[in-house]
DNA sequence: TTGGATAATTAGGTGCGCCTAATTAAGTTA
DNA sequence: TAACTTAATTAGGCGCACCTAATTATCCAA
Protein backbone atom coordinates (compact mmCIF):
# COMPACT_ATOMS: atom_id res chain seq x y z
CA UNK A 1 0.00 0.00 0.00
CA UNK A 2 3.01 2.04 -0.27
CA UNK A 3 2.81 5.44 -2.19
CA UNK A 4 5.47 5.17 -4.96
CA UNK A 5 5.37 7.75 -7.56
CA UNK A 6 3.32 6.61 -10.70
CA UNK A 7 5.14 6.13 -13.70
CA UNK A 8 4.36 7.96 -17.06
CA UNK A 9 3.13 4.72 -18.35
CA UNK A 10 0.93 4.35 -15.19
CA UNK A 11 -0.15 7.64 -15.68
CA UNK A 12 -1.46 7.11 -18.78
CA UNK A 13 -3.34 3.65 -18.00
CA UNK A 14 -5.18 5.45 -15.27
CA UNK A 15 -6.43 8.18 -17.65
CA UNK A 16 -7.56 5.57 -20.19
CA UNK A 17 -9.37 3.53 -17.53
CA UNK A 18 -10.81 6.50 -16.41
CA UNK A 19 -11.79 8.03 -19.68
CA UNK A 20 -12.92 4.07 -20.45
CA UNK A 21 -15.18 4.36 -17.48
CA UNK A 22 -17.40 7.65 -18.24
CA UNK A 23 -17.22 6.92 -21.38
CA UNK A 24 -18.10 2.97 -22.12
CA UNK A 25 -19.38 1.97 -18.44
CA UNK A 26 -16.58 -0.69 -18.15
CA UNK A 27 -12.90 -0.62 -19.31
CA UNK A 28 -11.38 -4.14 -21.22
CA UNK A 29 -7.74 -5.28 -21.57
CA UNK A 30 -8.08 -4.60 -25.30
CA UNK A 31 -9.64 -1.43 -25.61
CA UNK A 32 -6.60 0.24 -23.05
CA UNK A 33 -4.38 -1.63 -25.59
CA UNK A 34 -5.76 0.03 -28.18
CA UNK A 35 -5.52 3.49 -26.96
CA UNK A 36 -2.62 3.38 -25.71
CA UNK A 37 -1.31 2.19 -28.58
CA UNK A 38 0.20 -1.44 -26.91
CA UNK A 39 -0.41 -5.09 -27.07
CA UNK A 40 -2.49 -7.07 -24.79
CA UNK A 41 -0.37 -8.67 -22.27
CA UNK A 42 1.58 -5.13 -21.48
CA UNK A 43 -1.99 -4.07 -20.87
CA UNK A 44 -2.45 -7.10 -18.19
CA UNK A 45 0.97 -6.65 -16.69
CA UNK A 46 -0.04 -3.07 -15.98
CA UNK A 47 -3.06 -3.86 -14.36
CA UNK A 48 -1.74 -6.47 -12.80
CA UNK A 49 0.94 -3.38 -10.71
CA UNK A 50 -1.61 -1.03 -10.25
CA UNK A 51 -3.47 -2.94 -8.44
CA UNK A 52 -1.13 -4.24 -6.13
CA UNK A 53 -1.10 -0.56 -5.21
CA UNK A 54 -4.52 -0.53 -5.06
CA UNK A 55 -5.08 1.97 -7.77
CA UNK A 56 -7.06 -0.59 -10.18
CA UNK A 57 -9.93 -3.33 -8.98
CA UNK A 58 -8.36 -5.88 -10.99
CA UNK A 59 -8.50 -10.08 -10.89
CA UNK A 60 -8.32 -11.53 -13.86
CA UNK A 61 -10.72 -11.80 -16.67
CA UNK A 62 -12.89 -9.46 -14.69
CA UNK A 63 -13.64 -5.97 -15.79
CA UNK A 64 -11.39 -3.32 -14.60
CA UNK A 65 -12.19 -0.37 -12.27
CA UNK A 66 -10.92 2.02 -10.68
CA UNK A 67 -10.60 2.38 -6.63
CA UNK A 68 -11.02 5.47 -5.16
CA UNK A 69 -7.63 5.90 -4.89
CA UNK A 70 -6.84 5.39 -8.26
CA UNK A 71 -10.24 7.45 -8.84
CA UNK A 72 -8.74 10.24 -7.26
CA UNK A 73 -5.09 10.10 -8.51
CA UNK A 74 -6.87 9.71 -12.31
CA UNK A 75 -9.01 12.21 -12.07
CA UNK A 76 -6.23 14.26 -10.70
CA UNK A 77 -3.87 13.98 -13.87
CA UNK A 78 -6.74 14.72 -16.00
CA UNK A 79 -8.20 18.30 -14.52
CA UNK A 80 -6.12 20.54 -16.19
CA UNK A 81 -5.95 18.80 -19.38
CA UNK A 82 -8.89 20.88 -20.33
CA UNK A 83 -7.32 24.10 -19.58
CA UNK A 84 -4.39 23.65 -21.36
CA UNK A 85 -5.94 21.63 -24.55
CA UNK A 86 -7.88 24.87 -24.71
CA UNK A 87 -4.66 26.88 -24.21
CA UNK A 88 -2.99 25.13 -27.20
CA UNK A 89 -5.52 25.47 -29.27
CA UNK A 90 -7.42 28.83 -28.25
CA UNK A 91 -4.37 30.57 -28.35
CA UNK A 92 -1.36 28.81 -29.54
CA UNK A 93 -3.57 27.67 -32.41
CA UNK A 94 -1.96 24.41 -32.34
CA UNK A 95 -3.90 21.56 -34.45
CA UNK A 96 -6.38 18.99 -32.44
CA UNK A 97 -4.04 15.95 -32.64
CA UNK A 98 -1.32 17.89 -31.97
CA UNK A 99 -2.74 19.40 -29.26
CA UNK A 100 -4.00 16.36 -27.56
CA UNK A 101 -0.74 14.96 -27.88
CA UNK A 102 1.20 18.01 -26.38
CA UNK A 103 -1.12 19.22 -23.37
CA UNK A 104 -0.80 15.20 -22.14
CA UNK A 105 2.93 15.91 -22.19
CA UNK A 106 2.44 19.17 -20.00
CA UNK A 107 0.38 17.89 -17.87
CA UNK A 108 3.20 14.86 -16.99
CA UNK A 109 5.59 16.72 -17.10
CA UNK A 110 5.70 20.35 -15.76
CA UNK A 111 5.69 21.71 -12.65
CA UNK A 112 2.45 22.32 -11.06
CA UNK A 113 3.27 25.70 -10.46
CA UNK A 114 4.09 26.44 -13.83
CA UNK A 115 0.74 24.48 -15.09
CA UNK A 116 -1.33 26.55 -12.67
CA UNK A 117 0.38 29.37 -14.96
CA UNK A 118 -0.18 28.34 -17.95
CA UNK A 119 -3.90 28.08 -17.17
CA UNK A 120 -4.15 31.62 -15.52
CA UNK A 121 -2.67 32.96 -18.81
CA UNK A 122 -5.29 31.21 -20.65
CA UNK A 123 -7.97 32.49 -18.31
CA UNK A 124 -6.56 35.99 -18.57
CA UNK A 125 -6.25 36.00 -22.44
CA UNK A 126 -9.47 34.92 -23.03
CA UNK A 127 -11.07 36.23 -20.01
CA UNK A 128 -10.07 38.96 -18.22
CA UNK A 129 -11.52 42.11 -19.29
CA UNK A 130 -8.45 43.79 -17.88
CA UNK A 131 -6.77 42.84 -20.66
CA UNK A 132 -8.20 43.76 -24.13
CA UNK A 133 -9.62 41.16 -25.35
CA UNK A 134 -8.32 41.44 -29.00
CA UNK A 135 -4.94 40.49 -27.94
CA UNK A 136 -5.13 36.76 -28.67
CA UNK A 137 -6.60 37.91 -32.34
CA UNK A 138 -3.82 40.15 -32.76
CA UNK A 139 -1.01 37.07 -32.03
CA UNK A 140 -3.15 34.75 -34.72
CA UNK A 141 -3.53 37.44 -37.27
CA UNK A 142 0.41 37.53 -37.53
CA UNK A 143 1.01 34.14 -37.06
CA UNK A 144 -1.62 33.44 -40.14
CA UNK A 145 0.18 36.09 -41.72
CA UNK A 146 3.91 34.63 -40.97
CA UNK A 147 2.63 30.83 -41.70
CA UNK A 148 5.11 28.89 -44.03
CA UNK A 149 7.47 31.59 -44.10
CA UNK A 150 9.80 34.64 -41.05
CA UNK A 151 7.62 37.34 -41.36
CA UNK A 152 8.66 41.05 -40.81
CA UNK A 153 5.78 43.67 -40.51
CA UNK A 154 7.44 46.88 -40.36
CA UNK A 155 4.85 48.05 -38.24
CA UNK A 156 6.28 46.30 -35.79
CA UNK A 157 9.35 46.56 -34.10
CA UNK A 158 10.57 42.86 -34.37
CA UNK A 159 7.56 40.78 -34.47
CA UNK A 160 7.58 37.25 -35.37
CA UNK A 161 11.17 37.34 -36.55
CA UNK A 162 11.75 33.68 -35.51
CA UNK A 163 12.31 30.65 -36.20
CA UNK A 164 12.08 27.03 -38.05
CA UNK A 165 9.43 27.40 -40.47
CA UNK A 166 9.70 24.94 -42.66
CA UNK A 167 12.93 25.76 -44.77
CA UNK A 168 13.11 24.72 -48.85
CA UNK A 169 16.69 23.67 -48.55
CA UNK A 170 17.29 21.46 -51.25
CA UNK A 171 20.94 20.39 -49.91
CA UNK A 172 21.67 19.11 -46.28
CA UNK A 173 22.63 21.71 -44.24
CA UNK A 174 23.67 21.74 -40.55
CA UNK A 175 22.72 24.50 -37.89
CA UNK A 176 25.20 25.97 -35.68
CA UNK A 177 26.23 29.38 -34.26
CA UNK A 178 27.42 32.40 -36.54
CA UNK A 179 30.58 32.87 -33.91
CA UNK A 180 31.64 29.20 -35.29
CA UNK A 181 31.70 30.03 -38.78
CA UNK A 182 35.05 30.50 -40.44
CA UNK A 183 36.13 33.41 -42.65
CA UNK A 184 34.73 32.66 -46.32
CA UNK A 185 31.98 30.31 -45.13
CA UNK A 186 28.05 31.14 -46.49
CA UNK A 187 25.04 30.72 -44.72
CA UNK A 188 21.74 31.34 -44.03
CA UNK A 189 20.06 32.86 -40.91
CA UNK A 190 18.05 30.50 -39.16
CA UNK A 191 16.95 32.26 -35.58
CA UNK A 192 18.10 34.60 -33.12
CA UNK A 193 18.46 34.01 -29.91
CA UNK A 194 16.13 35.61 -27.29
CA UNK A 195 17.78 38.70 -25.30
CA UNK A 196 15.54 41.61 -26.46
CA UNK A 197 18.66 44.01 -26.93
CA UNK A 198 20.75 42.10 -28.89
CA UNK A 199 17.83 41.01 -30.61
CA UNK A 200 16.71 43.99 -31.73
CA UNK A 201 20.12 45.58 -32.86
CA UNK A 202 20.94 42.15 -35.24
CA UNK A 203 17.43 43.09 -36.75
CA UNK A 204 18.13 46.50 -36.38
CA UNK A 205 21.41 45.65 -38.92
CA UNK A 206 19.07 43.75 -41.06
CA UNK A 207 20.02 40.65 -40.24
CA UNK A 208 16.88 38.83 -40.57
CA UNK A 209 15.69 35.06 -39.80
CA UNK A 210 16.29 33.79 -43.96
CA UNK A 211 19.03 36.52 -44.44
CA UNK A 212 22.21 34.92 -46.74
CA UNK A 213 25.48 35.68 -46.06
CA UNK A 214 29.46 35.49 -45.99
CA UNK A 215 31.33 35.77 -43.61
CA UNK A 216 34.39 38.13 -43.99
CA UNK A 217 36.08 38.25 -41.13
CA UNK A 218 36.00 36.20 -38.07
CA UNK A 219 36.05 38.24 -34.59
CA UNK A 220 36.58 37.34 -30.78
CA UNK A 221 35.89 38.88 -27.56
CA UNK A 222 37.77 42.26 -29.33
CA UNK A 223 37.10 42.17 -32.39
CA UNK A 224 33.51 42.30 -34.16
CA UNK A 225 32.42 39.99 -36.57
CA UNK A 226 31.86 41.11 -39.89
CA UNK A 227 29.37 39.66 -42.36
CA UNK A 228 28.11 40.38 -45.63
CA UNK A 229 24.43 40.03 -46.53
CA UNK A 230 22.72 41.92 -49.25
CA UNK A 231 25.87 43.72 -50.39
CA UNK A 232 25.94 45.41 -46.75
CA UNK A 233 28.42 44.99 -44.82
CA UNK A 234 27.61 44.20 -40.92
CA UNK A 235 29.33 43.98 -37.59
CA UNK A 236 28.48 41.70 -34.88
CA UNK A 237 30.17 41.49 -31.48
CA UNK A 238 30.51 38.29 -30.04
CA UNK A 239 27.68 38.16 -27.83
CA UNK A 240 25.57 38.61 -30.95
CA UNK A 241 27.57 36.34 -32.88
CA UNK A 242 26.61 33.59 -30.68
CA UNK A 243 23.34 34.00 -30.69
CA UNK A 244 22.56 33.75 -34.02
CA UNK A 245 21.58 30.33 -35.38
CA UNK A 246 23.05 29.58 -38.85
CA UNK A 247 22.31 27.00 -41.63
CA UNK A 248 25.39 26.11 -43.81
CA UNK A 249 25.94 23.35 -46.22
CA UNK A 250 27.10 19.96 -45.33
CA UNK A 251 30.45 20.39 -44.73
CA UNK A 252 32.20 16.69 -45.16
CA UNK B 1 25.71 5.72 -38.72
CA UNK B 2 22.29 4.61 -38.84
CA UNK B 3 20.01 7.73 -37.81
CA UNK B 4 17.68 6.27 -35.01
CA UNK B 5 16.31 9.00 -32.95
CA UNK B 6 17.86 9.45 -29.62
CA UNK B 7 16.39 8.95 -25.99
CA UNK B 8 15.48 11.45 -23.66
CA UNK B 9 18.81 10.52 -21.93
CA UNK B 10 21.10 10.63 -24.59
CA UNK B 11 19.86 14.31 -25.25
CA UNK B 12 20.57 15.22 -22.24
CA UNK B 13 23.90 13.97 -22.49
CA UNK B 14 24.54 15.76 -25.62
CA UNK B 15 23.34 18.75 -24.18
CA UNK B 16 25.88 18.73 -20.55
CA UNK B 17 28.56 17.64 -23.18
CA UNK B 18 27.86 20.53 -25.12
CA UNK B 19 27.43 23.17 -22.12
CA UNK B 20 30.51 21.55 -20.59
CA UNK B 21 32.72 21.74 -23.30
CA UNK B 22 31.49 25.69 -23.98
CA UNK B 23 32.52 26.26 -20.44
CA UNK B 24 35.47 24.57 -19.78
CA UNK B 25 37.25 23.37 -23.01
CA UNK B 26 36.85 19.73 -21.82
CA UNK B 27 33.89 17.67 -20.93
CA UNK B 28 34.96 15.25 -18.42
CA UNK B 29 32.95 11.65 -17.28
CA UNK B 30 32.83 12.75 -13.43
CA UNK B 31 31.70 16.04 -14.41
CA UNK B 32 28.91 14.71 -16.75
CA UNK B 33 28.00 12.24 -13.60
CA UNK B 34 27.65 14.95 -11.83
CA UNK B 35 25.41 17.44 -13.96
CA UNK B 36 23.88 14.35 -14.81
CA UNK B 37 23.12 13.02 -11.69
CA UNK B 38 24.13 9.46 -12.36
CA UNK B 39 27.15 7.29 -11.58
CA UNK B 40 30.33 7.62 -13.54
CA UNK B 41 29.64 4.09 -14.96
CA UNK B 42 26.51 5.14 -16.55
CA UNK B 43 27.95 7.93 -18.25
CA UNK B 44 30.60 5.86 -19.69
CA UNK B 45 28.15 3.62 -21.13
CA UNK B 46 26.06 6.10 -22.74
CA UNK B 47 29.26 7.96 -23.83
CA UNK B 48 29.97 4.23 -25.72
CA UNK B 49 26.65 3.81 -26.94
CA UNK B 50 26.78 7.81 -28.31
CA UNK B 51 30.24 7.05 -29.73
CA UNK B 52 29.00 4.13 -32.06
CA UNK B 53 26.59 6.32 -33.35
CA UNK B 54 28.58 8.92 -34.41
CA UNK B 55 27.36 11.62 -31.62
CA UNK B 56 31.06 11.92 -29.64
CA UNK B 57 34.63 11.25 -30.28
CA UNK B 58 35.03 8.51 -27.32
CA UNK B 59 37.71 6.43 -26.80
CA UNK B 60 38.40 5.15 -23.21
CA UNK B 61 40.25 7.36 -20.59
CA UNK B 62 40.54 10.23 -22.94
CA UNK B 63 38.63 13.50 -23.77
CA UNK B 64 35.16 13.42 -24.84
CA UNK B 65 34.24 15.52 -27.64
CA UNK B 66 31.40 16.06 -29.78
CA UNK B 67 31.52 15.25 -33.44
CA UNK B 68 29.97 17.53 -36.20
CA UNK B 69 26.91 15.28 -35.94
CA UNK B 70 26.74 15.63 -32.36
CA UNK B 71 27.39 18.93 -32.14
CA UNK B 72 24.82 19.80 -34.55
CA UNK B 73 22.33 17.49 -32.69
CA UNK B 74 23.29 19.58 -29.04
CA UNK B 75 22.85 22.72 -30.54
CA UNK B 76 19.81 21.91 -32.30
CA UNK B 77 18.65 20.44 -28.71
CA UNK B 78 19.64 23.91 -27.08
CA UNK B 79 18.70 26.31 -29.74
CA UNK B 80 15.07 26.56 -28.38
CA UNK B 81 15.89 26.51 -24.18
CA UNK B 82 16.78 30.15 -23.96
CA UNK B 83 13.57 31.27 -25.15
CA UNK B 84 11.40 29.09 -23.35
CA UNK B 85 12.74 29.71 -20.49
CA UNK B 86 12.12 33.37 -21.02
CA UNK B 87 8.68 32.60 -21.71
CA UNK B 88 8.11 30.98 -18.52
CA UNK B 89 10.59 33.65 -16.77
CA UNK B 90 9.12 36.78 -18.08
CA UNK B 91 5.90 36.12 -19.14
CA UNK B 92 4.66 33.04 -16.82
CA UNK B 93 6.93 34.80 -13.49
CA UNK B 94 7.98 31.14 -12.80
CA UNK B 95 11.18 30.90 -10.50
CA UNK B 96 14.23 30.29 -11.95
CA UNK B 97 15.36 27.00 -10.90
CA UNK B 98 11.99 25.64 -12.01
CA UNK B 99 12.15 27.65 -15.30
CA UNK B 100 15.44 25.31 -15.92
CA UNK B 101 13.67 22.36 -15.31
CA UNK B 102 10.60 23.08 -17.25
CA UNK B 103 11.96 24.61 -20.03
CA UNK B 104 13.95 21.20 -20.88
CA UNK B 105 11.20 19.27 -20.27
CA UNK B 106 8.94 21.43 -22.87
CA UNK B 107 11.55 21.46 -25.31
CA UNK B 108 11.94 17.61 -24.92
CA UNK B 109 8.22 16.51 -25.67
CA UNK B 110 6.56 19.13 -27.15
CA UNK B 111 5.63 18.95 -31.20
CA UNK B 112 8.51 21.14 -33.39
CA UNK B 113 5.21 23.29 -34.36
CA UNK B 114 4.23 23.74 -30.72
CA UNK B 115 7.22 24.51 -29.70
CA UNK B 116 7.07 27.36 -32.21
CA UNK B 117 4.36 28.73 -31.34
CA UNK B 118 5.32 29.15 -28.20
CA UNK B 119 8.40 31.13 -29.10
CA UNK B 120 6.07 33.17 -31.52
CA UNK B 121 3.96 33.73 -28.53
CA UNK B 122 6.56 35.13 -26.48
CA UNK B 123 8.00 37.55 -29.26
CA UNK B 124 4.23 38.42 -29.78
CA UNK B 125 3.80 39.39 -26.23
CA UNK B 126 7.25 41.38 -25.10
CA UNK B 127 7.68 42.41 -28.33
CA UNK B 128 5.45 42.94 -31.19
CA UNK B 129 4.07 46.64 -30.99
CA UNK B 130 0.93 45.90 -32.80
CA UNK B 131 -0.10 44.57 -29.26
CA UNK B 132 -0.03 46.57 -26.09
CA UNK B 133 2.91 45.99 -24.26
CA UNK B 134 1.40 46.10 -21.21
CA UNK B 135 -0.43 42.74 -21.78
CA UNK B 136 2.44 41.12 -19.65
CA UNK B 137 2.43 43.40 -16.88
CA UNK B 138 -1.19 43.11 -16.61
CA UNK B 139 -0.51 39.30 -16.21
CA UNK B 140 1.69 39.67 -13.85
CA UNK B 141 -0.30 42.20 -11.83
CA UNK B 142 -3.35 40.11 -11.30
CA UNK B 143 -0.62 36.88 -10.52
CA UNK B 144 0.33 38.83 -7.74
CA UNK B 145 -2.71 39.95 -6.34
CA UNK B 146 -3.86 36.21 -6.88
CA UNK B 147 -1.30 35.02 -5.02
CA UNK B 148 -1.64 32.47 -2.20
CA UNK B 149 -5.65 32.03 -2.87
CA UNK B 150 -7.90 32.60 -5.58
CA UNK B 151 -8.87 35.57 -6.75
CA UNK B 152 -11.67 38.26 -8.40
CA UNK B 153 -11.66 41.30 -9.62
CA UNK B 154 -15.17 42.47 -9.59
CA UNK B 155 -13.72 44.66 -12.77
CA UNK B 156 -12.91 41.19 -14.25
CA UNK B 157 -15.77 38.70 -15.76
CA UNK B 158 -14.06 35.85 -13.64
CA UNK B 159 -10.32 36.64 -14.23
CA UNK B 160 -7.96 34.49 -12.17
CA UNK B 161 -11.20 32.15 -11.12
CA UNK B 162 -8.99 28.76 -10.87
CA UNK B 163 -7.22 26.86 -9.91
CA UNK B 164 -4.67 24.78 -7.26
CA UNK B 165 -3.72 27.90 -5.31
CA UNK B 166 -2.25 26.10 -2.38
CA UNK B 167 -5.32 24.96 -0.03
CA UNK B 168 -5.08 24.90 3.29
CA UNK B 169 -6.62 21.70 3.82
CA UNK B 170 -5.90 20.55 7.49
CA UNK B 171 -7.52 17.36 6.99
CA UNK B 172 -7.24 14.60 3.90
CA UNK B 173 -9.38 15.37 1.40
CA UNK B 174 -9.67 13.74 -2.35
CA UNK B 175 -10.80 15.52 -5.44
CA UNK B 176 -13.53 14.46 -7.45
CA UNK B 177 -16.01 16.13 -9.61
CA UNK B 178 -19.22 17.48 -8.14
CA UNK B 179 -21.20 15.44 -10.57
CA UNK B 180 -20.27 12.52 -8.30
CA UNK B 181 -21.47 13.33 -5.56
CA UNK B 182 -24.12 12.23 -3.23
CA UNK B 183 -27.26 13.96 -1.29
CA UNK B 184 -26.21 15.50 1.96
CA UNK B 185 -22.18 15.39 1.30
CA UNK B 186 -20.17 18.43 1.78
CA UNK B 187 -17.12 19.88 -0.23
CA UNK B 188 -15.33 22.71 -1.27
CA UNK B 189 -14.79 23.56 -4.89
CA UNK B 190 -11.85 23.80 -6.44
CA UNK B 191 -11.17 24.70 -9.70
CA UNK B 192 -13.90 25.25 -12.81
CA UNK B 193 -13.36 23.56 -16.28
CA UNK B 194 -11.99 25.80 -19.46
CA UNK B 195 -15.48 26.12 -21.30
CA UNK B 196 -15.99 29.70 -21.24
CA UNK B 197 -19.80 29.73 -21.77
CA UNK B 198 -20.60 27.44 -18.53
CA UNK B 199 -18.09 28.83 -16.67
CA UNK B 200 -19.33 32.01 -16.04
CA UNK B 201 -22.31 30.56 -15.66
CA UNK B 202 -21.32 28.87 -12.48
CA UNK B 203 -19.12 32.13 -11.46
CA UNK B 204 -22.20 34.29 -11.72
CA UNK B 205 -24.23 31.94 -9.65
CA UNK B 206 -21.77 32.89 -7.04
CA UNK B 207 -19.90 29.27 -6.94
CA UNK B 208 -16.11 29.87 -6.84
CA UNK B 209 -13.40 28.04 -6.19
CA UNK B 210 -13.17 28.31 -2.76
CA UNK B 211 -16.79 28.05 -2.07
CA UNK B 212 -17.86 25.71 0.64
CA UNK B 213 -20.99 23.83 -0.46
CA UNK B 214 -23.67 21.32 0.46
CA UNK B 215 -25.50 18.98 -2.00
CA UNK B 216 -29.33 19.35 -1.60
CA UNK B 217 -29.89 17.32 -4.65
CA UNK B 218 -28.17 15.35 -7.08
CA UNK B 219 -29.47 15.73 -10.60
CA UNK B 220 -29.37 14.11 -14.10
CA UNK B 221 -29.27 14.46 -17.66
CA UNK B 222 -32.90 15.62 -16.96
CA UNK B 223 -32.91 17.61 -13.16
CA UNK B 224 -30.41 19.95 -12.22
CA UNK B 225 -27.95 19.43 -8.93
CA UNK B 226 -28.75 21.72 -6.24
CA UNK B 227 -26.15 22.87 -3.99
CA UNK B 228 -26.22 25.25 -1.16
CA UNK B 229 -23.88 27.42 -0.61
CA UNK B 230 -23.76 30.95 1.87
CA UNK B 231 -27.25 30.26 2.33
CA UNK B 232 -28.13 30.44 -1.57
CA UNK B 233 -29.42 27.37 -3.44
CA UNK B 234 -28.18 27.04 -6.17
CA UNK B 235 -28.70 24.99 -9.54
CA UNK B 236 -26.78 23.52 -11.95
CA UNK B 237 -27.17 21.22 -14.85
CA UNK B 238 -25.20 18.27 -15.88
CA UNK B 239 -23.01 19.97 -17.95
CA UNK B 240 -21.86 22.16 -15.45
CA UNK B 241 -21.94 19.52 -12.32
CA UNK B 242 -19.21 17.66 -14.02
CA UNK B 243 -16.64 20.52 -14.88
CA UNK B 244 -16.70 21.42 -11.31
CA UNK B 245 -13.47 19.92 -9.41
CA UNK B 246 -14.39 19.51 -5.77
CA UNK B 247 -12.57 18.49 -3.02
CA UNK B 248 -14.54 16.39 -0.27
CA UNK B 249 -13.35 15.05 3.04
CA UNK B 250 -11.53 11.27 2.93
CA UNK B 251 -15.05 9.29 2.98
CA UNK B 252 -12.87 5.92 4.56
C1' DT C 1 -23.88 -28.62 -26.48
C1' DT C 2 -20.23 -28.01 -28.77
C1' DG C 3 -17.18 -25.84 -31.85
C1' DG C 4 -15.01 -21.74 -33.24
C1' DA C 5 -14.06 -17.05 -32.59
C1' DT C 6 -12.50 -13.68 -29.59
C1' DA C 7 -10.47 -11.91 -25.42
C1' DA C 8 -7.20 -12.33 -21.85
C1' DT C 9 -3.40 -14.29 -19.66
C1' DT C 10 1.08 -16.69 -18.94
C1' DA C 11 5.72 -17.63 -20.32
C1' DG C 12 9.76 -16.08 -21.85
C1' DG C 13 12.61 -12.55 -23.88
C1' DT C 14 14.52 -7.70 -25.33
C1' DG C 15 16.51 -3.04 -24.85
C1' DC C 16 17.35 0.81 -22.10
C1' DG C 17 19.12 3.34 -18.41
C1' DC C 18 20.51 2.93 -14.34
C1' DC C 19 23.14 0.78 -10.20
C1' DT C 20 27.24 -1.31 -7.01
C1' DA C 21 31.57 -3.60 -6.55
C1' DA C 22 35.77 -4.60 -8.37
C1' DT C 23 39.48 -3.41 -11.32
C1' DT C 24 42.69 -0.73 -13.99
C1' DA C 25 44.90 3.47 -15.54
C1' DA C 26 46.79 7.97 -14.73
C1' DG C 27 48.51 11.69 -11.91
C1' DT C 28 50.86 13.41 -7.83
C1' DT C 29 53.98 13.71 -4.32
C1' DA C 30 57.49 12.14 -0.81
C1' DT D 1 60.21 5.68 -8.59
C1' DA D 2 57.17 3.68 -5.26
C1' DA D 3 53.10 4.58 -2.93
C1' DC D 4 48.80 6.81 -2.84
C1' DT D 5 44.93 9.10 -4.60
C1' DT D 6 41.65 9.89 -7.90
C1' DA D 7 39.36 9.03 -12.30
C1' DA D 8 37.53 5.87 -15.42
C1' DT D 9 36.22 1.46 -16.90
C1' DT D 10 34.56 -3.37 -16.78
C1' DA D 11 31.58 -6.93 -14.92
C1' DG D 12 27.43 -8.24 -13.43
C1' DG D 13 22.65 -7.08 -12.06
C1' DC D 14 18.08 -4.82 -11.60
C1' DG D 15 13.55 -2.85 -12.81
C1' DC D 16 10.58 -1.06 -16.18
C1' DA D 17 7.85 -1.19 -20.15
C1' DC D 18 7.49 -3.24 -23.86
C1' DC D 19 7.17 -7.44 -27.21
C1' DT D 20 5.79 -12.37 -29.56
C1' DA D 21 4.11 -16.99 -29.16
C1' DA D 22 1.55 -20.12 -26.80
C1' DT D 23 -2.15 -21.11 -23.81
C1' DT D 24 -6.57 -20.77 -21.53
C1' DA D 25 -11.07 -18.73 -20.60
C1' DT D 26 -15.39 -16.98 -22.26
C1' DC D 27 -19.05 -16.20 -25.29
C1' DC D 28 -22.07 -17.03 -29.02
C1' DA D 29 -24.34 -19.20 -32.62
C1' DA D 30 -25.36 -23.31 -35.37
Amino acid sequence: MKNRILSESQQDYLKIVLDLINEKKVARTKEIAHRKGVSMPSVTEAMQKLSQEDYVQYSAREFIELTPKGEEAAHRLTSKYAFLKHFLVDVLGIKDEIADKDACKLEHHLDKYTLDRFILLYQFLTECQKNDKRTINLFRECIDAAEGDYYRDPACKSCFVSSNFPHRDSKKTVHTLLSKLKRGQKGRVIMLGPEAGIRHSIIDKGLLPGSEFHVEEIGDASRPFVVQTDGCLIKLDEAAAKMIEVAIEQPE
